[in-house]
DNA sequence: AGACAGACCTGTGAGC
DNA sequence: TGCTCACAGGTCTGTC
C-alpha cells in the first residue's frame, strides 16, 4: 500500500472537499475489513461535521464534531472523491456521503485496511499511542534514532520500517532510503555508524517529501482521491528493479528477503 | 526487550 | 484453457 506519501497525497486530495462539510450518511457495503467496521458507527456520525482532516503514520484522521475516524488504507486502499450515490464498484466497501452531494468513497481489494471511530484523542487509540515520530516533523531526532539502534541486531531495514522506530516507512521507501545513504539493508542496526545514519535519517526525509511532491508510488492499486496514480515511480533507484542495472553503477540491482519482505539493493553503492 | 513467524485477504502473473 | 504456486505498498498477535 500506501505508505506515508501516498496516504498524505490522499489527505491533501480529500482535506478540500471534505472538511467542513457535515456527514449525511455512512453507507457499508462489507464492515469486514481489518477490524469490524462497528454496526453503530453509521448512527454516531451521521449529521457531524468534518472539521479537519489529520494524518499520523499512514493513518488518515477525519475529525468530526462527533469525534475522529480513523481510516488506515492496508496494502491496496484507497479513498476517493465521488458522485455520492454512483455506480459502487468491487471492493467499494464503505462511502461518507456528505451534504455537498459527494462521497469518500474507500476501495480495497485485499481488505487490510480499517475503518475505526474515537470519541477522545486519536493519538491516544491503542494503534496509535505507541506510533514513533513524524520523519517529516521535528519530532524526528537523528539523535535518537542512533541510540534506538544501540545493540540491535536486527536488519537495518526492518529497523527502519518499524513503525516504533519512526512512522510512515514502508516496504518501498525503506529500499529507496537505504540506496541513498549508501547502506545495505542486511547491516544490522546496532552496526551502523553514527555518521551513516545521519545520513539514513536525512535520507528517509528527502525521500518521503520528494515521493509527496510527486504523488506519491503507484504499483498497482495505489489511486490518489481523484483516482489518479502517483508519479514517484519512475524515480525509484532499486525497489522492483532484481536484475536490472544499477542506475548510477550499471551493477545488477539485487532482491534479498529481510523480515518477510522484499528488499532491493545495489552492492557496489551499498555497503 | 527484541526478534521471529504466522495471520488476515484478494488479485495477478508465471510455469506447467 | 486451467490449475497451482509465489508474491504483492501493512501491521497486529503470539511465541521464544
Amino acid at each position: 500500500m500506501p505508505e506515508l506519501p501516498e496516504v498524505e497525497t490522499t489527505r491533501r486530495g480529500i482535506e478540500p472537499w471534505a472538511s467542513g462539510r457535515r456527514i449525511t450518511r455512512l453507507v457499508v457495503r462489507n464492515r469486514r475489513l481489518r477490524w469490524p467496521v462497528p454496526r453503530e458507527l453509521a448512527a454516531r456520525v451521521a449529521g457531524a461535521t468534518i472539521d479537519a482532516i489529520g494524518r499520523r503514520a499512514k493513518y488518515l484522521l477525519l475529525r468530526t464534531s462527533a469525534g475522529t475516524l480513523i481510516v488506515h488504507l492496508g496494502m491496496s486502499g484507497s479513498l476517493r472523491v465521488l458522485p455520492a450515490g454512483s455506480r459502487p464498484q468491487a471492493h467499494d466497501h464503505f462511502d461518507l456521503e456528505l451534504d455537498s452531494g459527494h462521497c469518500l468513497r474507500f476501495n480495497d481489494p485485499r481488505r487490510f485496511g480499517s475503518l475505526l471511530f474515537t470519541r477522545g484523542d486519536p493519538l491516544a487509540h491503542p494503534l496509535l499511542a505507541a506510533l514513533g515520530p513524524e520523519p517529516l516533523s521535528a519530532d524526528f531526532d537523528d539523535e535518537r534514532l542512533w541510540r534506538r539502534a544501540r545493540g540491535r541486531r536486527a536488519a537495518i531495514k526492518t529497523f527502519i520500517m518499524d513503525a516504533r522506530t519512526v512512522a510512515g516507512v514502508g516496504n518501498i521507501y525503506a529500499s529507496e532510503a537505504l540506496f541513498r545513504a549508501g547502506i545495505r539493508p542486511g547491516l544490522a542496526a546496532g552496526r551502523v555508524s553514527r555518521a551513516r545514519m545521519l545520513a539514513l535519517a536525512a535520507a528517509i526525509r528527502t525521500v518521503l517529501a520528494a515521493a509527496v511532491g510527486a504523488g506519491g508510488t503507484t504499483l498497482r492499486n495505489y489511486v490518489d482521491a481523484a483516482g489518479l496514480p502517483g508519479h514517484f515511480r519512475p524515480r525509484l533507484w532499486v525497489y522492483e528493479r532484481a536484475g536490472a542495472p544499477c542506475r548510477k553503477c550499471r551493477t545488477p540491482i539485487r532482491q534479498v528477503v529481510l523480515g518477510q519482505r522484499s528488499s532491493y539493493w545495489c552492492p557496489r553503492c551499498q555497503r
